[in-house]
DNA sequence: AACCTTTATCGTATTATTACGATATAAAAA
DNA sequence: TTTTTATATCGTAATAATACGATAAAGGTT
């Protein structure tokens, strides 16, 4: 038990609540508006934009990554890190779609 | 340790997560999709819909209630569910707004 | 009243997420 | 080569989420 039942919904489902879990924590979202912000791949200092210890904000670079949102290149010491044009044009059509079809109709 | 340390973040970037914590699930997304197809308030036949046990979809459909997508009006015997209009708009704008401003520039 | 239907809540087991110190790794700098 | 700097990963503790059987609650039906 504990499990959750991905394999009984659909493809699009699946993809849909995956994308929001990357986006269901603030410090994602922070990172997300800092890199768009910059509008450049960043090099360090997203660390010291966040109120959290080095190991965790790393933790949600990996989620980012995970889900690819997010893409870190090495750069000598640093690691550049920028938002996925592709992908995040694919997640943003994927988001917009769902919230223009469900409409509230009562 | 291990709470999320939300009060770190701004009102905006704990609204926006918090919603997506809500869409982070694919049952959640199969249970608005539904919602939003019947175009109507529905009472009764939800969990029929769901490959998830009645119990499981009562917790599913408290979740989407705690963040006001939902509301559940009972109607004799049964609940009749739908999607709350006001709110899945406000947070349709505040989804919209955080994808049109991020825009990934490199 | 006794019963059926529908939904919510409780209890609980399992798994996932979050956070951070400590440590590893990798590349530049001294 | 040693040291410094930047990032990742490990280990681990705490909390949250997921699932479901059992039971409660609320309202109809007989």
């Amino acid at each position: 038990m504990g499990t959750s039942k991905k394999e009984a919904f659909s493809n699009n489902q699946n993809r849909l609540a995956d994308l929001a879990k990357a986006l269901a924590h603030p410090a994602r979202i922070a990172i997300l508006e800092f890199l768009a912000k910059q509008n450049a791949c960043v090099c360090g200092d997203i660390v010291e934009e966040l109120p959290l210890s080095q190991a965790t904000v790393s933790q949600h670079l990996a989620e980012l990554k995970r889900i690819g949102l997010i893409k870190g290149e090495i750069e000598g010491p640093k690691v550049c890190y920028c938002i996925d044009q592709k992908k995040w044009k694919e997640s943003k059509q994927l988001l917009a779609q769902f919230l223009s079809d469900t409409k509230s109709g009562c």
